[in-house]
Order: C-alpha cells, then sequence, then structure tokens
DNA sequence: GTCTATACCTCGATAGAC
DNA sequence: GTCTATCGAGGTATAGAC
C-alpha cells in the first residue's frame, strides 16, 4: 500500500499547490481575476488538470473562503484572553478592522462577494447568535434536533472570560465564523452580568450590530479610496468608544456619549 | 436650426433610452451583468449604436452612479427639516438604511463596486469633511482657493436647522455626495452646540464613522443572505440608540450605554 | 494523471458598408 | 446614424490521445 500512499500524497500535494497559487493570485488581482487558466500557469499545469482536483472555480473560491475564516479566528483568540469584558470587545474589533487592512482582498473574497461565500461564514454563527437570544428570552431548547445544543450550554451562566475562550475553542475545528461571534457574544454576556448594559439588552443584537459597523469600516475603507479622510484609528477609536465607552486613561474623555438621552421632543417632519 | 434642435432632440431621447435600458439590467440582474450587448438587445438597436452615445461601458455605469447619488439624496431632504439634531440624524440613518434595501442594485452599484465610482461620490464630500474639520481646529481657509469656502461659512455658527438645510441645498446641483454629508454634518454642529457631544468632538470624524456604520448594515445586509437574524429594524434601533441616545417614550430605555466608562481596570494580555 | 486540442460561451470595441 | 460583420481577448469545462 506504500505506493498508494505515495500517490495520495502527491494528490494532495498539488491540491495544496493549486490552492496556494490561487491564494497568491487573488492577493495580487482580486478574486474577479481568479481564472483556471491563470491558476495552471502558476503551477505549470495544464487547466484540465485542475479539474482532477477541484470540481470548479467555484469549490477553490470555498476552500480559500475556509482559509479566510480560519486566518480572521486566529487574531482574535489572543484577545479573547482580556479580562475586562469592554476591552475584550475593543481589542476584538481593532483586530478586525486591521485583518481586514492587512488583507483586504481576503476580507472582500470573504464578506464582500459572493452571498453564498459569507453565508458560510456567518450562517453558522448567525444560527448561534439567534439561538442564543432564543435562550436568553427563555424560549426552550430541543437538543435533540439542535446538534450544537451541548456547546451552546457554557453560555447559560455568566460566563467567565475563560469559560468564554475555552467554549469558543470547542467551535474552532468546525466553524471559525461561530467561533468568532461567540467569542463577541460571551464579551456581551459579561458586560450585561456586570450591569454595564441594560438587563433587557439582546446580546445576540448587540453583536450583530457591533459586527456590521465593523464590517463598514472596513469595507468602505476597501472601497472608497478617500475613506476615511480622518486617521482610520481615529474612526475606529470614536466608533469603539460609541459602542463601549471611553476607556483611556487621559482625564478629559475626547467623546462624551448623550448626556440627556431624551431631553428634545420629537420635530414634526415636512 | 430647427433640424438641427429636432435631430439633438432625437439624440438626447436615444440616450436616455440607453440609460433606461441600463438601469433596468442593473435593478434586476446586477451591475455585473450589464453588457453592451444586453443593452442594445433592450433598446433593439446594435451594439455599435451605443458608442455614438457613450465612449463606453463605464460611462454608462457613471451616469447611472450620478443617478443614484441624486436619488439617495433625495430620500434624505425630507429629514434635514427635523428641528432636534439626534432625531435628524436617526432619521437620516433610517432613510439611508431604507435606501439600501430598497433599491439593493443601486446601491451596490454606488458603493459597493468599483472604487472610482464610490469615490465619485464620497470623494467631493470627504474634502468638504476634512475641510469642514480643518476649519472647527482653527485653522485658517483661504477663500481664493477653496471655490466652496462660502458655502461652508454658514457652519461657522450654530446653524439652525433651516439654515443648515438651504446651505446643504445649494450642493445639490454639483455634487448630491458633498450634500449629503453635509446635511449630516450640520446636525452634528448642532448637537455640539447643544453641549450633547464633547466640545472636543470632531464632527468630521463622527459623521465619518457613523457614515460607515450605516454602510456596514447595509452592506452586510446585501451580501449576506442570513444578516441580520433578527429583524433589521431592531439592529438598527440600537445602533441609532447607541450613537445618539435612546429617545423613546418608552419609561424603561431598552439601552443604556455604558453607565460607567472606566469601572474596570485594564487587562493585561497573553 | 496529464496533456493537447477544442467546443462553446460572453465580452468590449471597431471597421466599413449603406 | 445605423447597420453587419468581425477582431481579439477572456472565460469554463470537456473529450480523447498518450
Amino acid at each position: 500500500m506504500g505506493i498508494a500512499e505515495r500517490k495520495n500524497r502527491q494528490k494532495q500535494a498539488l491540491r495544496e499547490r493549486i490552492l496556494d497559487a490561487s491564494r497568491r493570485i487573488v492577493m495580487r488581482e482580486g478574486f474577479a481575476a481568479l481564472s483556471m487558466r491563470k491558476i495552471a500557469d502558476a503551477i505549470e499545469y495544464s487547466p484540465a488538470t485542475l479539474y482532477l482536483h477541484f470540481a470548479s472555480r467555484d469549490e477553490i473560491a470555498q476552500a480559500l473562503c475556509e482559509e479566510g475564516y480560519a486566518q480572521l479566528l486566529e487574531t482574535f483568540v489572543p484577545h479573547a484572553r482580556i479580562a475586562d469584558p469592554a476591552e475584550r470587545l475593543k481589542a476584538l474589533g481593532r483586530a478586525y478592522i486591521a485583518f481586514g487592512v492587512a488583507h483586504p482582498q481576503t476580507y472582500r473574497l470573504i464578506f464582500m462577494e459572493d452571498p453564498s461565500y459569507t453565508g458560510a461564514a456567518l450562517g453558522g454563527a448567525a444560527r448561534k447568535a439567534q439561538a442564543s437570544a432564543d435562550e436568553e428570552a427563555g424560549a426552550e431548547v430541543d437538543d435533540a434536533t439542535t446538534s450544537s445544543a451541548k456547546k451552546q450550554a457554557a453560555a447559560r451562566e455568566p460566563a467567565t472570560a475563560a469559560t468564554a475562550l475555552s467554549d469558543s475553542a470547542a467551535h474552532t475545528d468546525d466553524d471559525p465564523g461561530a467561533a468568532a461571534l461567540h467569542i463577541m457574544l460571551g464579551a456581551l454576556e459579561e458586560l450585561k452580568a456586570a450591569g454595564r448594559l441594560s438587563a433587557s439588552a439582546d446580546v445576540g443584537v448587540w453583536a450583530e450590530a457591533f459586527w456590521a459597523t465593523l464590517h463598514g469600516i472596513v469595507a468602505l475603507n476597501l472601497t472608497c479610496p478617500v475613506f476615511p479622510t480622518a486617521p482610520l484609528d481615529t474612526v475606529l477609536n470614536l466608533t469603539l468608544d460609541v459602542w463601549f465607552g471611553s476607556s483611556s486613561a487621559v482625564p478629559e474623555p475626547a467623546v462624551k456619549p448623550t448626556p440627556e438621552p431624551r431631553a428634545k421632543p420629537k420635530a414634526a417632519s415636512a
């Protein structure tokens, strides 16, 4: 069987070469420029050979996406150990933006190209967020029908940073997107448990809204050459302060979030 | 000269037919599916004829973009009359998201396709934001070199909603993007003048960060089929409350933004 | 397994007849 | 002004020789 194993190794090696070349093309010229011909050229094989390893261009793209999800999650992991949940969320936000700026084409591929690619990243994650929200609302969860119900159990008790991390690590293998979102959910739960979020706040909604905010900063920055006019860090810091309060050691806080929530009456529109 | 005028009218009419057909194709199949052949088919002319009215496909796309900018601005205008600046900003945010959801392909074309398209919308706008920020910082503005310096003068004094609107209306003809951003800047200036924003807050940064946030919600919604899991309005309301405070008449505010800004010490990261 | 060769698309843009 | 015809380039995917 040694011969079969060698052949298998060679097959896997070529598969990796294909993905390597594809990754380089995407990083250099963007996803739209990824074609079977170009990949074949890059690895010095004929286009037909590619179809022995991938059924289509789309399958190659999906493989690249999965790498991207994992890569993004990796940048999250170290920050998940930060004790203060607000600081943790801010650090995660910074890591998210940093990833997008450092790997623009990868970010585009995952979050700005095909809905099915983005869905693969956020689909499972969003389902978990919904489940968490339902759970929080006191809805009954049918463990038999939910394959990942066991993993969600840890979120039921107000988790410490350590348990949140170890729990999310359980997701890492199968679904990086869900794991990433789960790290955020854990931090938001802690904030809420500490009374720094309204008791009626829905952490699932908070997580989705915050994620969308981060996405907006990255996406606009990648798409629009003149955004932002101000330094990116300045915009990011303001955004994080608005969401989770100013935490700088500076005596005078730079931003004072709406001291009078409902001071003025609503005006009639034309 | 009547003959020449008639020919001119006919030429303009065909130009409009081309744009109409293009708009329909983009709305129905997306910008990527817009091809000269398809347009020609739709208007029942040969592809070659198109090149008598537009130099290239790109020129058609840019014409569509300009319509889109103006369309977006139009949805802003009625809300610019709201007296309370925070409520005005929230209404603008809602209008922005509503536009993106109602006209997904138009929104994609303007803000998610080609950087040059988005730049045409935000480029001039961003320059104005920067100018406003400079001005605010006490920098001298050389009126001779800035063609629109006169228009910015109105923002110097804490403007009423009326003056902010009339001022922004002056931008409408030449640059819808700048006009839209200017409406937001005016509202932020008012917030600041009322002491509801820190005196050291940079309204240019606020405007860019808020715009990015709105963009994130729309973009993620358009790209990701499962976002948001929660109703879009719920996510939007939370986001607007986080940015400009809760203004609902409900006795218990749904969201309490970080009552203890710097309660916990910063934790050491691993 | 890997190749050559090719079928079969779609595209933007242009030349030249009418 | 409008057409037909076409160039040349790009793409996915496959058939069949080796």
